[in-house]
DNA sequence: AATACTATATGCATGTTGCAAATAGTTGAG
DNA sequence: CTCAACTATTTGCAACATGCATATAGTATT
């Protein structure tokens, strides 16, 4: 487990920009563009509340910026042009940080739900 | 499961302002001033990385302000002023939503990991 | 021509956080 | 006695992420 790596996602988030790494594992399933994304989400198990498309996008547009997915402009045959995205072999590592920092998140809900039926029987 | 007031969660947070649940939790078991407070978070088994004080100290001034917990403030025989915090049955209900919320995320999570273990192999 | 759907982007107010700094009483070391 | 360290709480500020609303624009349907 790279802990070094671990905690610098702690360091800047809680658990707010958790829809990059859910946007990271669907782009690893398959490429995909913004609006698709947003449905795929809906549709998603992992999912909990309708998804913003303005958060979706926004995310989209930094992880393009950082290198973690790439995009490419489609004029496809019909409606308007899209971005298709790729996931890169960065946001590749990155998702594998994503996954051990949310096992991580997971631990920790779970010890409080413990302590919280601990006490309360 | 009141599935409704777990919505009022979702709807303006994410994950947060879990410092509150966990210090709600804390004070059930036991009423507390916030510098001891902090120091059984960095104890608990559910905490993270280490507490910001000034993160712990808003929170609680704003569940009181909320009705959570009630304060009231102790000259000690040692030391400076401190304000010790009471959990109030509202608190106490309220930390039974947090708690349904927290078994909704670590859902979502377990989903998260669910997908993402299952594509990677 | 109007409406609905696909598709993306941006502005703005709001809310929360971390860090830093201010304040202040108490205790212990030299 | 004085300086440092510890207890204890508060406030200011910049940074950041979000949700909602809105703008833009192409295409398809009625």
């Amino acid at each position: 487990m790279d802990n070094e790596k671990v905690k610098e996602l702690e360091f800047s988030l809680s658990m707010e920009r958790f829809i990059q790494a859910e946007l990271l594992l669907l782009l690893k399933q398959k490429p995909s563009h913004g609006y698709e994304l947003i449905q795929r989400l809906n549709d998603s198990e992992f999912k909990s509340a309708e998804v913003d498309a303005a958060t979706v996008y926004r995310n989209l547009r930094r992880m393009d910026k950082e290198g973690m997915i790439k995009s490419q402009w489609e004029v496809g045959e019909s409606g308007p042009g899209r971005r298709l995205y790729k996931l890169t072999a960065q946001g590749e590592e990155h998702l594998i940080v994503w996954a051990q920092y949310i096992v991580q998140q997971k631990i920790k809900l779970e010890n409080f739900l413990a302590a919280y039926l601990r006490f309360n029987q």
